[in-house]
DNA sequence: TTAGTGACAGGCA
DNA sequence: CTGCCTGCCACTA
């Protein structure tokens, strides 16, 4: 069984609708460790599987699309305008309006 | 064991 | 706006 605060981190982005956004450091926070964005980012990377995670609606807290490379960020931009979300071509999103706010989550 | 690294964040020039 | 620095924490050499 894995930590407390990754199985948490995969609850919460399982609920994350379509349409919605959320970034490292907020997942972290509602995970219950304010510090843990990079280990949010790193399980996210380890978990490539995505077992119907979706991965592509998790972004920094700029707003951007910040992956290894250009090719995977045209994918998760890609991803994103599916599901409605407007995408800029230097891939920033505008998170005031796209940014899940009504998480609640009782463990 | 120490040093470097990263799908991050926040402050500052 | 961009770039640099510090704090963070797990992983790797």
């Amino acid at each position: 069984m894995p930590d407390p605060f990754t199985s948490r981190v995969i609850a919460i982005i399982k609920r994350i609708p379509p349409g919605n956004v959320l970034t490292y450091g907020l997942i972290a926070k509602f995970a219950g460790n304010p510090r843990g964005a990079r280990q949010v980012s790193r399980i996210l990377h380890s978990m490539s599987s995505t077992e119907g995670l979706p991965w592509h609606r998790v972004i920094n807290a700029e707003g951007r699309i910040v992956l290894a490379s250009d090719l995977e960020k045209d994918e998760q931009a890609a991803l994103l305008r599916e599901e409605g979300i407007v995408v800029s071509p230097d891939h920033r999103v505008d998170l005031d309006r796209y940014l899940w706010k009504s998480v609640n989550i009782d463990y």
